[in-house]
DNA sequence: AGCACGCCGACT
DNA sequence: GTCGGCGTGCTC
């Protein structure tokens, strides 16, 4: 047998060393080491043993001698070939290690502990079978039946059903453990382990028929059906508006897949927000659907990769970290609300779902499908430029009309005498809904919408110790904390700067819910936000109330804007639109717009038709009002203007270089070399530009200071170079130990 | 990052 | 002599 060579990703290596490393595959080994399998190798002089993962098996090295690898740590392989390909693509792409992304896409039960134990392990269950005859065993209870009726009983069970779970048969019979030791001593009975899978609870209202198409969704699901099996990789985006349907075109294109023997990948931007949905494929697709989130247990979560793995789940539902299901044989991935930023990863790896997928479906033949009512610029871009194929609907299911959307002036209302957050026009409709019993949503479009604690007399407010931001008061918790890093104290009974009384600014949800109450004294008022939504479930639960007990009025911050589907609600307002213009990026439009968007959305969903009203203090701006006529084609040719004059994606890639530490002038001193080394290099990509540097809006947390700068240009994998060989020669620089850099694709903050 | 190697000063 | 301080450079 010739010597193998394995190239092999290192879990020691820091982002500057990370390059597939040459390992000799010992003999002993030679059969148990696969490409995507994890192994322990020695690595640096010390030979320290880690985790690596092998990349490739065979070929020559360069190398004079090699080191061997010591030990597998799987029996087979974790990841297949197209998952190896995008460890090494989120590289490139992500500037995290190779093994930074073989960490992402595992899941955590898989992953070892100190002692070298996998976190999770398979859950198996005692089972109990017949070791005889059925006429024998038939014998027996009769034999058994007074002398010992419990075995007797066990046995009989047992008659029946051949084998059964060890608990469910001691639980049905009363009979106790030492009865069946008896069964199984004397022969008659022989005990095994079954594994089972955990699996996280779907409420499924049992099955459904395949939806009927409308002629709009029947068109696009032709087109996307035929994307889908053209055998080549396609991307297409699906612009639909609120309520018409994208659901049922999803379903019946996912149905077809499965049918072709293929899998399916649905994402959403958060599975809590999404329970009826869930319900819903459940329905259609039974025990093919496997769920993944991350509120699953290790264990829950450790199955049901398993259940995709073996392919035995062929569905995936998930939100960001399911694009990396162990799917076999790609068909669909759906992108459900493809604007959501919860497809970015805030941390390390921060990778962009949404760029994942593209990669894996056109490594694997695979149709994109981004689906939604107010897509981002970038992807309307891509479909405008035939890079993306493109579907619409335009109309809502049943034919049902867009609420009227009422525009309010704030700035006239408070010239009237009325300073509060309700106008008198909002006023008026909502009484209307009291009168005849509809419900109706208040949405608060409100930043750091969270309880502070001041000082009346001096001013005095409480800074996190380790952040550059004050501390929020939660009334769950009764405790101040902080957003950023966890941090939480208790209040003070007076002021300990100058002995003062202390005062609790209320939230904005708050706010209005106080002034409603003021209104219209007699009315049920639900108020949803975080302070009130603190424990696990208790989302739902609100929901749930609001629905069971109709109550009149619910007010919230974000979370009322997502996907709520409640027939009796005809009236939704949004309290001040113009808070998510101004947060000073790009962005800030689109968000704008599709924040509107889904709240109008939420109005008239059932056979009443609905209203909204849309409380402004610049009632003039363009982006409001073509939200407020659901205007998107209208909104992307203004707003391509914008980014073309800003130099701002599509038009251009952008990337960001941070370094944070806790010594922030040398810090300061690091984002400055780093913003020297890139310019210079962009000198020579043309059309690229390095701007900053500049602190992060919140330039302290725990304890680091943050500092960074943006380049923007055309040329992305000469930027991406650029950018990878600044953050090693940078974290190489002895000046700068213990700044850390990392490099960011267009993040959100 | 983490570890060995080496080159230098201080002290048994 | 030789112990240990940290600066330097490499990791298949």
């Amino acid at each position: 047998m010739s010597i193998c060579v394995a190239k092999i990703a290192v879990s020691a290596a820091t982002y500057s060393i990370d390059r597939p490393y040459d390992y000799l595959v010992p003999e002993e080994l030679a059969g148990s080491v696969f490409v995507g399998s994890r192994v322990s190798v020695p690595f640096g002089r010390g030979n320290r043993s880690c985790e690596g993962v092998v990349l490739a098996l065979g070929g020559e090295s360069g190398m004079p001698a090699l080191k061997c690898i010591s030990g597998v740590l799987d029996r087979e392989s974790v990841l297949d070939e197209i998952q190896v390909k995008l460890a090494l693509f989120m590289r490139e792409r992500f500037f995290c290690t190779v093994y930074d992304a073989v960490r992402a896409m595992l899941p955590a039960g898989l992953w070892f502990d100190e002692q070298g134990r996998q976190k999770a392990s398979d859950k198996t269950i005692e089972i109990a079978s017949l070791a005889i005859s059925g006429d024998e065993a038939e014998a027996l209870v009769e034999a058994k039946r007074l002398r010992s009726p419990q075995q007797s009983a066990l046995l009989e069970l047992l008659c029946c059903f051949g084998a059964l779970p060890v608990r469910d048969m001691l639980v049905h019979t009363g009979a106790k453990r030492p009865s069946l030791a008896a069964l199984e001593k004397c022969g008659a009975v022989a005990l095994s382990r079954r594994e089972v899978y955990r699996r996280p609870e779907i409420k499924s209202p049992g099955t459904l028929p395949l939806p009927v198409l409308n002629e709009a969704q029947e068109r696009a699901f032709d087109g996307l059906k035929e994307l889908a099996f053209s055998g080549k990789a396609n991307a297409a985006l699906l612009f639909g508006v609120t309520g018409s349907g994208k659901t049922s075109v999803y379903i019946r294109l996912i149905d077809e897949v499965l049918r072709a023997g293929k899998s399916a990948v649905l994402l959403v931007p958060e599975i809590a927000l999404t329970p009826q949905m869930l319900a819903t494929f459940s329905a259609h697709f039974g025990e093919e659907v496997a769920v993944l989130h991350s509120s699953l247990s290790v264990g829950e979560r450790y199955d049901e990769w398993k259940r995709i793995r073996r392919g035995e789940a062929r569905l995936v539902i998930g939100t960001r970290s399911a694009v990396f299901a162990p799917v076999r044989e790609l068909g669909i991935l759906i992108i459900d609300e493809e604007q959501e930023e919860t497809y970015k990863s805030e941390n390390s790896p921060r990778y962009d779902a949404r760029e994942v997928s593209k990669y894996l479906c056109a490594r694997a033949g695979a149709l994109l499908l981004m689906g939604s009512a107010t897509p981002r610029i970038e992807s309307m871009y891509q479909a405008r430029s035939g890079r993306y194929h493109y579907f619409e609907l335009t109309e809502r299911y049943n034919e049902k009309d867009l609420p009227s959307v009422t525009i309010v002036d704030m700035k006239r209302e408070l010239r009237r005498g009325n300073g509060g957050d309700i106008s008198s026009f909002l006023r008026a409709e909502l009484q209307k809904n009291i009168d005849c019993g509809e419900q109706s949503i208040l949405f608060i479009n409100r930043r750091g919408a969270s309880k502070l604690v001041s000082c009346g007399e001096c001013g005095f407010t409480y800074r996190c110790p380790k952040c550059s931001v004050s501390l929020t008061y939660h009334s769950a918790r009764r405790r101040l904390m902080c957003h950023y890093c966890g941090y939480s104290r208790r209040v003070d009974g007076v002021c300990p700067d100058c002995g003062g009384e202390l005062k609790y600014v209320g939230s904005g949800t708050q706010h209005v819910e106080q002034e409603l109450h003021e209104i219209f004294p007699e009315t049920g008022i639900l108020r949803m936000d975080t302070d009130t939504v603190t424990p696990v479930g208790s989302h739902e639960k609100l929901l749930d109330r609001f629905r069971d007990e109709n109550i009149p009025i619910m007010v919230g911050t974000q979370m009322v804007t997502k996907g709520l589907n409640f027939e009796n609600v005809t009236l939704v307002g949004v309290i001040c639109a113009d808070q998510s213009l101004y947060s000073g990026d790009y962005r800030a439009g689109e968000r704008t717009f599709s924040l509107i968007t889904q709240v109008v959305g939420r109005s008239g969903r059932g056979e009443k038709a609905g209203r909204a009203v849309i409380q402004t203090y610049t009632p003039d701006n363009q982006t409001i009002r073509q939200a407020a006529v659901q205007d998107y084609e209208d909104f992307y040719a203004s707003e391509i203007e914008l980014r073309a004059l800003q130099n701002a994606p599509p038009i251009v890639e952008r990337y960001t270089v941070t370094a944070s530490g806790q010594n922030e002038e040398q810090v300061e001193w690091a984002i400055r070399y780093l913003f020297d080394l890139l310019s210079l290099s962009a000198k020579e990509i043309p059309g690229t530009a390095v701007l900053g540097p500049a602190p992060l809006s919140v330039v302290k947390v725990n304890d680091r200071f943050r500092y960074r700068v943006n380049i923007t240009g055309k040329n992305g994998a000469a930027m991406r170079r650029a950018i990878s060989a600044a953050i090693i020669e940078c974290s190489a620089d002895k000046r700068f130990r213990g700044v850390n850099v990392f490099a960011d694709h267009d993040p959100t903050d």
